[in-house]
DNA sequence: CAGTATCCAGAATGATACTG
DNA sequence: CAGTATCATTCTGGATACTG
């Protein structure tokens, strides 16, 4: 019995799958998010100090790509020292339920998802 | 003014953001779930077809870890040629729903970001 | 303070060939 | 059919040093 009906997935540019995980699918897009979230308005070194095991390098990058995404706002003020600050858009807070859902998802679920993990015995991916 | 009711995120193994990223982040998870959610009970190969830019390599490996969550059921028939189903478990349906979310805030917005990043210009996260 | 520039290690993914 | 094994490549993120 052939499937058919099945969907073909994957052709990047038009998979909006890929389109979502490319996104939010690095290691610090979200977490900056929901820290900008809670934290409303703040400054480069307030997030950095929020996150505490992310490198300059990556958080002004993870900065850019929602800014370009136009998810983070930035703000910069002309001082020396100089002061910037970022805060999220009506885009980015759009975003922010669903990103509540997986989490909720996660928090509910990773006991057991362990459980069943050491069962099956710890495997890699390569 | 210090922002100390800012939790603190990132510490790996105890961070739900991570928990979750790290889940569904990879590159053919979610879309291996999608795919499974639409034909209910899937062959090895129909899933692949369905897919049509995943290697082999890595949707045997997507598989093994979505199975070994307990996302994800596997079942052998003892036949030469040999057939195996796949089908979401309960967990992985309970999944589900927060990724259409996700999805549909892409199908959404998808527009409009494209629109944006055209105008910050093309940025390379290295 | 808020970043950049460089360089590098390791992880993730892909290509190809082979097998019970 | 449903994988595994191996090798090659690409991508991501971290460390460190430097700057307007």
């Amino acid at each position: 019995m052939e499937k058919d009906f099945l969907k073909k997935y994957g052709e990047a540019a038009h998979c909006p799958v890929r389109n979502v995980i490319d996104r939010i699918g690095d290691k610090w897009s979200v977490l900056v998010l929901m820290v900008l979230e809670e934290g409303n308005v703040l400054r480069f070194n307030e997030i950095w100090g929020s996150i505490q095991t992310i490198s300059q390098k990556m958080l002004a990058v993870t900065l850019k790509t929602l800014e370009a995404d136009g998810l983070v706002k930035r703000t910069v003020y002309p001082q020396i020292p100089p002061k910037v600050e970022y805060q999220l858009t009506e885009r980015g807070k759009s975003l922010l339920p669903h990103l509540h859902g997986l989490v909720g998802w996660a928090n509910e679920n990773m006991g057991e998802i362990k459980e069943s993990r050491e069962l099956f015995g710890n495997i890699s991916r390569n």
